[in-house]
RNA sequence: GUGGGUGUAGCUCAGUGGCAGAGCGCUGGACUGUGGCUCCGGAUGUCGCGGGUUCAAAUCCCGUCACUCACCCCA
């Protein structure tokens, strides 16, 4: 019996990992500049905390959802990050404890979807919310952060969609301004739409059913329904956006299907790399009626979600840096058991050391140190112990000389020290 | 859930009825302890699985499973 990984669910291994890693590293940097502080949620929560934040009607909640029950309990992984930061700010009271809240996290979400690319159904997201600031500065400084943080990454061919939703009331407003617009041609539309046209009239703009084009073309827009306050929140962003630089789109079709967003909502897509169908890097927007829906006071609130397998495939390819190391090419036992000390104070001075314990001849262990692209390896035989000193050979330059058994090890740190700095400038 | 494509060595793939293959990778050797190139050798296969047709099936037929891409939806 051969196991196989779940599908939709991927092994990342040590060849791939490193690129995850510098993502990450660029998020982490990129939050913390800008003030956020790192969250960490468990992977599992009560299965109605979705519901109620996500909505009952959407696709997530309905069929995309991995629950069970333990005991009495019901329980669901995750399907993405907001309702649980949510659920912290609001059972930790944080709102009484600081104005405003910056938090980011990163970690494994999971929807049972069929896979494909750029889809997975255990995926990743890096995310941030920000809590208690209901201005449109901070919109468009999230915006711009991102923004940022993408062309930092080398991800190029960026597209920023924003729109605004307005208030829940004027989304009442919107949604009868539409039902009164489409029920009159309901038959003309693919039969998906005419399904949300009971269930849920906003997805109708969503969809990408060549025969519904004309008539979404012809609907109403929400901005023409927005409020006073709504259309000063939405005019607040783009004078923002516009100070900073930051290319945007005004994009009135630009919908979500999940039904927590108010007001602003925005989303940054590419073409770039391997990025299949699948182009949506990121997106978020404003919840404002959330914390209060979840238990907690009357807070506005913004944040946004990235799929990280879908950064990944539209970063542009780089070579894999080499970390300096040394290698040791131990001959016999003596030599093995001498390599393993050297090794170890080798690293104590914060560097890469390996011990090749396989034995065979010097030639195979010399291959094996080139196949690792070691620049250093050093060969230890019966003739260099009983000299008190070990052979260096610095691979890349072709050179050979003798350290003393003593102080080799400071020598072979300083060496890599230098390799370190040339490499990483 | 629906539709398309693909399953042959670790990887990329060739092989359309007649002995299971190539390149890369892995590994051993070419002076008893000196590397990348070169040369010679070696290992790794239920040809996804099950059935059928045939003297003969990786190849044709039926079924099945897996992977993958797309729709839908989303990050």
């Amino acid at each position: 019996m051969q196991f196989r990984h779940v599908q939709g669910m991927e092994d990342v291994l040590p060849t791939d990992s490193g690129r995850w890693r510098r993502l990450e590293a660029e998020f982490h940097r990129t939050m913390q500049l800008a003030g956020y502080g790192e969250l960490r949620t468990p992977v599992l929560e009560h299965t109605e905390l979705f519901k109620r934040s996500i909505g009952e009607v959407t696709d997530i909640v309905e069929k995309e959802m991995y629950s069970f029950q333990h005991s009495r309990e019901h329980l669901t992984l995750r399907p993405e990050g907001t309702a649980g930061a949510v659920r912290a700010y609001v059972q930790h009271k944080v709102a009484s404890a600081e104005p405003v809240s910056r938090w980011y996290y990163l970690g494994p979400m999971f929807r049972a979807e069929r896979p494909q690319r750029g889809r997975l159904r255990q995926f990743h997201q890096l995310g941030a919310e920000s809590f208690g600031d209901a201005g449109p500065l901070v919109d468009a400084e999230l915006i711009d952060t991102l923004y940022g943080m993408l062309s930092r990454l080398g991800v190029t061919e960026l597209d920023v969609r924003i729109n605004s939703l307005g208030s829940a009331e004027t989304r009442a407003r919107y949604r009868a301004a539409l039902v009164d617009h489409f029920t009159p041609h309901a038959a003309e539309l693919s039969a998906t739409s005419q399904e949300r046209l009971q269930k849920n009239p906003l997805r109708i703009l969503d969809s990408k059913a060549p025969q519904d084009r004309p008539l979404i073309d012809a609907a109403p827009s929400i901005l023409e329904l927005l409020s006073e306050e709504d259309r000063a929140h939405f005019e607040g962003l783009q004078a923002a956006l516009t100070e900073l630089g930051t290319p945007y789109t005004v994009d009135p079709g630009l919908v979500r299907g999940l039904d927590y967003y108010t007001r602003t909502l925005f989303e940054i897509r590419s073409s770039a790399g391997d990025l299949g169908a699948q182009n949506t890097l990121l997106g978020g927007g404003r919840y404002d009626g959330m914390v209060r829906s979840l238990g907690g006071p009357e807070c506005p609130a913004i944040g946004f979600a990235a799929g990280v397998e879908r950064l990944l495939l539209a970063l542009p390819p780089s070579p894999s840096p080499v970390t300096p190391l040394v290698f040791f090419a131990p001959l016999g036992a003596a030599a093995q058991r001498a390599c393993l000390t050297l090794a170890r104070q080798v690293r104590a001075l914060g560097h890469v050391a390996l011990v090749d314990g396989r034995g065979g001849s010097l030639k195979s262990l010399l291959r094996r140190a080139d196949g690792l692209r070691a620049p250093l390896c050093v060969v230890v035989g019966e003739s260099e112990l009983a000299r008190g000193e070990v052979q260096l050979k610095q691979l890349e330059l072709h050179q050979q000389s003798s350290l003393p058994l003593d102080t080799a090890a400071q020598q072979l740190a300083a060496l890599l020290d230098v390799l370190a700095a040339g490499s990483a400038g």
